[in-house]
DNA sequence: GATGAATGAGTATTCATTCAT
DNA sequence: GATGAATGAATACTCATTCAT
C-alpha cells in the first residue's frame, strides 16, 4: 500500500507538470504513460479518468499550499507578515512552473479556473481569520471581511498572474487593499516587494 | 454580397447561440450545420475554421457593445449614470443567454474568457474618459484611471458573473468602487440596482 | 470565340505552372481560380472537370513538343543534329520548370507518368523516322528500330530526368545507345553535351 | 509481443493486397479496417498514419525479395542461372497481383513508383555482384557496372511490368543486355523464357 | 499490481461539382 | 460569358476507456 501511494504520487505530479506545460486537453492519457514509463492498463488501475486525475492533481496541489498557509497562520508571527507569507505561498512558485506564464497559456484556462476557484475557497476563509486578528491588534478596521478578502484575491489572481502588469498596478492594488480592509496609507506596501 | 453577409450574420448568431448554451468545445460543427439547416460545405464556405468562428462571434458581441458604450458616453447623461449605462449594456442580457448562468458553466471557461479579455480591452479605455469626465466635474478624484478601471471591472465580471454573489457581496463593492475612484460615500449606491 | 479561346490558353498556362510546382493532387480548383482571378462558374465553363484539365494541359504540352520535333525531322540538318535537336526539346526547358526537379517531386509522380507515356508515344515515331534515315545515310544499323527507340527513351527519361546522374551515367547511356542502334563508337558522344 | 506481431503482419497483408488491387489513394483507411475485420482504433494502435502503412507495406515486399535474391546470390548456380533467379523473384508472382496489371493501372502510379524505386535500390547491388561474378568467369565483359545493371532493370520495369509487350520487345532487350555487359550473341537468351 | 491489445464514437476539414441568376 | 453561393460525400485521425491475461 504504502508503495502504490508512492507511485500514485510520482504519477501525480507527472500529470501535474504535463497539465501545466501542455495545457489539461492537450494531454492525452497516452502522453502521461509515455512519460511515466506505464502501461495504459496502469493508469487506470490508479485514476478512475482522465477527469479525475485532473481533480486529484488540483487537490494536491491546494492541500500542500493550505498546510503552509495554515502554519503561517497558527505562527507568531506579526499580522502583516502572515499576510505575506500566504500571498507569497499561493503563486506558483517559479521552480513549479515549467514555462513562464504557463498558467496563462490560454490552453490552461481550464485548468486555471479549477484552480482559482478553489483556492480561493480554501484560501478566503484563512485570509480572513488573519485580517480579524489584525482588527483586533488595530491594523486594519472593515466589516464583511470574507467578502472583502476574496474580492482582494480576485484582482491579485487576474492581475498579477499575468506577466504584463505595472508598478501602477501595484500602486492601486496597494491602495486598494489598504482601503478595503480599513489599513492605514503606507501599512500594506510590502506587498509590492511581494508581487515584484 | 448582401446575401452573402446576410446569411453569414444569421450564422453567426446561430453559432453564438450555441457556443453559449452548450460550450464551444461541446459543439460540433455538425451540430452546427444541423441547426442551421445548411450543408457542411456551406458552412466552410463562410468560416475557415471552427475557431474562426469563435472569434467572428466574439467579435460581433464585442462591437455591439462598444457601440452601444460608444452612444452613451457621447450622450449628454450625468456622469454617473453613463457608468450605469456602460456597465450594465456589458453584462450578456437575459434574453441573450439561453440558460440561466450559462456563461460561467464549465464547459464555457474558454469563450468566457475570451469573451472578458476582450471586452475589458474595450471597455476600460471607454470607462476611463467617463471617469475622467467625472473627475472634472467634481464626482471622483483618483490617478491611474485604467489601473482603477480594470480592477474594478476584474471584481465585478468575477464576482456578479456568477449567481450565487450576495448583499454583502455588492454593499462591498459599492465601498469598493467609491474608494477607489475617490468619490463619496453613497455617490455609488445606485450601482446596487442595476446589479440586483 | 477568339477572345475564349485565349482565355483558355491563359488558364492552362496557370493551370499547367501550378500542376507541376505543387503537383495536380495538390492543387484544387479553388488554387486555380485563386491565382487566376476568375470565379469557379467560369472554371468549369472553360473546362468539364479538373481531370479534363490536366489531360487538357499535357495536350498542350506535348503538342509543342510534336511541333517542335516535326519542324526538326523535315529541316535539312545531317541526322546525328536531328536527334539532338528532338532529343533536347523534349526535356523540360529551365524556363518552364519554376523550382528545380519539380517533375520528379513525389507530388508530381501522376502528372510526370501520364508525360511521359503520352511523349512516347509522340516521340517515338518521329524519332524511328529520324534513325530509318541515318540508316539509310550509313549512320546506324539496326532492325526493330522502334523497340529500340522507345528502350532508349525510357532509360533517357527515367535516369536523366532526376538531377542526381553522374559522368559515368552518360557513358553508359552513349554506349547503350552507339550499340542499340548500331553506330560506330564515338558517333553519339554529341549526347554528352545535351545532357549535362 | 508475438500475438501482436502476428496481428501486424496479417494486417500488413491486407493493406497490401488492397494496395495493389485498388490503389493506395482510393483505398480508404475504413475500408481495411472492415476488411480487417477490426476496429479504427486498432488500426491506429499498429500504424501511426496511413502513409505509413504504404511505407511498411513495401518494406515488407523489398525485404522478402531481397532476402530470396540474397540467397540466389551465394547459392552455387552458374551465374546466368543466378540472374535468371533474381530477375524473376523481383517480378510480383502472379499469386500475388489479385488483378491483372494492377501495379500499371494508373490508380497505382504513386505505389509502384515508390516499389521501383526502393526495389532498385536494394537489387542494383545484388545484381552486381553477380554480374562481376560473371566477368571473373569469362560470361561478361564490361565497366561502369551498377550504372549497367541500372539501366537493364529500368528498362525491364518499365518494358515488362506492362501486359503489352512484344516478341520484338524480348528480343530487343536481350541484344541489348548482351551488348551492354559485353557478353557473346546467344547468351542472355533464357530472359526470354523468363519474361514472356 | 501491471500489462497492452482492442474499441468505436466523435471531429474537423477538403474539394470537385452544380446551377440559378 | 461570368458569377459565387450551396452542396455533401469522403476521409484521416484522436483518445478516453475497457478487460482478459
Amino acid at each position: 500500500m504504502k508503495k502504490g501511494e508512492k507511485r500514485k504520487q510520482e504519477l501525480l505530479k507527472i500529470a501535474y507538470r504535463m497539465f501545466i506545460s501542455r495545457g489539461y486537453e492537450n494531454t492525452s492519457v497516452d502522453d502521461i504513460i509515455e512519460e511515466a514509463g506505464i502501461a495504459k492498463g496502469t493508469y487506470y488501475y490508479y485514476f478512475k479518468s482522465k477527469e479525475q486525475t485532473l481533480e486529484e492533481v488540483i487537490g494536491m496541489m491546494i492541500e500542500q499550499e493550505a498546510e503552509t498557509a495554515g502554519k503561517i497562520v497558527s505562527s507568531a508571527l506579526p499580522v502583516p507578515q502572515k499576510i505575506a507569507g500566504i500571498v507569497s505561498s499561493i503563486r506558483p512558485s517559479k521552480e513549479e512552473l515549467p514555462i513562464e506564464g504557463a498558467l496563462m497559456r490560454p490552453e490552461n484556462i481550464i485548468m486555471h479556473n479549477k484552480i482559482r476557484r478553489k483556492l480561493t475557497e480554501t484560501v478566503v476563509p484563512i485570509l480572513s481569520e488573519v485580517v480579524e486578528e489584525g482588527i483586533r491588534e488595530g491594523f486594519f478596521s472593515c466589516d464583511c471581511i470574507p467578502e472583502r478578502v476574496r474580492m482582494l484575491l480576485t484582482v491579485s489572481n487576474e492581475t498579477f498572474d499575468e506577466e504584463n502588469f505595472t508598478e501602477r498596478d501595484i500602486s492601486v492594488f496597494i491602495d486598494m487593499a489598504e482601503k478595503l480592509l480599513g489599513a492605514k496609507p503606507g501599512t500594506m506596501e510590502f506587498i509590492r516587494e511581494l508581487i515584484r
